[in-house]
DNA sequence: CGTCATGATGGAAGCGCTTCCAATAGCCAC
DNA sequence: GTGGCTATTGGAAGCGCTTCCATCATGACG
């Protein structure tokens, strides 16, 4: 195609220095004196010289690509904007420290999946993996993929109490507390959680930080009504017409994520009631979702973004020789609130 | 870390052949008997060997690195179903194929960007990049790429009377003509278009289309109101509040993209109107948007992660050699009928 | 003023693979 | 049988880079 791509041979050349000094440079590495230093870079500069990232990864530079796993169901649409934003975090953490990204998305739910995502991540040489919910806690995966050398970052692992990898998050018992939190100020008294599959520990602790609320507003459990779903807009709507059916039925429902968050506000809105005027609907992540629907979500905000950078940074780390304990980095969360949750009406008049 | 992994001349030794045929067996190169390649086979099972990829396009084979280049603008949230939907089956493709794939989020409208992801697609030693719309178009960016050796592929790029690059898409005319008809024959006569940048040529085919079936129905260009966004949310919101100021107003709004239909489906809803009762809105994409709003939209289908997946098959074999014209594949798309858009009052009275 | 530690620098050996090319083996027609 | 071909096969030369190690300057120090 076009003219040869230069060397660092060509550097070498023209700067009249070696090739071990060039690499030198390029590598930010110790004894190098600032003039040859100068000298070099301002070839580097006249040829348009990049390193090529092949022949420095075979050199023994490692691969510098990092693979970033994803739960897609291979049917449902995957949750996307909760993947994007984590995904866009990560890029451009990676832009910058000269990694390369490369996606995976796996189904939930299979084993063999497990396995083949070990496979190709270690076959592509893969330096470090980013895990994400429910994965950030896959024993299998984890344990799969550190024995092939590859470093590890976590995004929302589930209990602190089994540090495993190095990973981000809220903290999500906090989280489920404020958004409960909120609801209860707003004078409800029956709540509904529509929750996640069991196995994803941090949306576990959202619970866990509901039931708190609960607590310490002097609430029975029985006042919450908990039922479990799969993160989709679909399972939102399921449940919700379930708890809708009971009685007396829920007056604010906490969802897991915003997604389902949409699908309870549209089995709602078929049922003819308003929001939040008969029905209060939270939401969690702060997804474009929220924005989206109508009304738009009173929801917590995870920094997805923030997220993702924080967790290429983690592995980078350590694949620098960072050595020690496990490392979680808490990010803040907020609640932000919009229009999906409004005063509670019954309790609205017993107050009186 | 864990013992060294096996090499090629690992295999080589165990089944006692030379390195030469190895090497063919694994890339299934031609003058190799049957029982020999067996024999190759066994070993590289036996050792559970892997080609290492770095070694292998340094030696000339090729990074096997494709690029999918994204529009984001950096603050607003990506049009995420849509290039979730794409990159998902980019990733399957690449997958499948063998290649790497490396996503790059560009803002649009920043040309130093464009010459950054040149810079960048190219040090990276891609063969290969996937541009979606906006970029699909992009002449610096297509030439800027071109230059550099990379084979390329567009999703949905503009006019097909300026193919430059292999394509795949839908027929976005015909799309727009479809969705048109639909509301045409439920008995709209003035009706809004939500376009999108001019720049994003398949979307303007879509206006096309739109007159088109106006023109057909026998309608004079000034029923139809056109306004241009930038297909986010916010903008549909916008464009919506400024043709309901209107009067007389659009009975249906026909949107560039499923974001802008959100939005204008937000309005609607803040102003008191019932959809689609007093305004019918119709969306384009069919991604998972149209059926988490209420109502949920009516929009047009594209095969998005076919899509993504047909277009690295154009660039693996643009990659392995394949010459000849442009090639444009269109894929079928289908008009979605859901519950945003519905018989026009007015009319539904003057025809009686 | 000689001796060493120390900082700079370049030579050369690979990293694991593809590919060019020479070598060998097998096959056919005459 | 034998020359001429083609189907197989392996040796060796790199691809562009990092890194080990030897080689020099330098200056500090006794």
């Amino acid at each position: 195609m076009s003219t040869r791509k230069p060397t660092i041979d060509d550097v070498a050349r023209l700067s009249g220095v070696g090739r071990t000094t060039v690499s030198r440079v390029l590598n930010d590495g110790p004894n190098v004196r600032e003039p040859v230093r100068r000298k070099v870079l301002a070839a580097v500069a006249a040829l348009d010289y990049r390193v090529n990232p092949q022949a420095r990864s075979l050199a023994g530079g490692g691969s510098r690509v990092l693979a970033l796993v994803l739960a897609s169901d291979l049917d449902a649409e995957p949750n996307s904007f909760y993947a994007s934003a984590l995904e866009l975090g990560a890029v451009r953490e990676c832009l910058q420290s000269g990694y390369q990204l490369i996606t995976r998305h796996v189904p939930q739910d299979d084993p063999a999946a497990i396995r083949q995502i070990v496979e190709t991540v270690s076959s592509q040489r893969c330096q470090g993996a980013i895990l994400t919910p429910p994965f950030s806690d896959n024993a299998e995966l984890i344990e799969g993929l550190r024995a092939r050398g590859v470093h590890l970052a976590a995004i929302s692992p589930g209990g602190d109490w089994l540090r495993i990898v190095d990973g981000v998050g809220i903290d999500d018992e906090a989280g489920g507390h404020d958004i409960a939190r909120h609801l209860l100020n707003l004078g409800h008294r029956r709540i509904g959680y529509l929750g996640g599959i069991a196995g994803h520990l941090s949306a576990e602790r959202r619970l866990e930080g509901v039931r708190r609320a609960m607590r310490e507003t002097g609430l029975s459990g029985e006042t919450l009504v908990v039922e479990r779903g799969d993160f989709t807009f679909r399972s939102g709507g399921l449940i919700t017409s379930r708890m809708l059916d009971r009685s007396p039925r829920p007056t604010a429902l906490i969802c897991a994520n915003d997604d389902m968050a949409a699908g309870a506000l549209s089995v709602a809105h078929a049922r003819g009631l308003q929001v939040p005027a008969d029905l209060s609907i939270a939401g969690f992540d702060d997804t474009p979702v929220s924005a989206i629907v109508w009304p738009p979500l009173t929801t917590v905000h995870q920094p997805l973004k923030a997220m993702g950078g924080e967790a290429v940074r983690l592995v980078s780390s350590r694949i620098g020789g960072a050595q020690g304990e496990c490392f979680f980095r808490t990010l803040p969360h907020t609640v932000v609130v919009r229009e999906s949750a409004g005063q509670a009406q019954e309790t609205t008049t017993s107050t009186t």
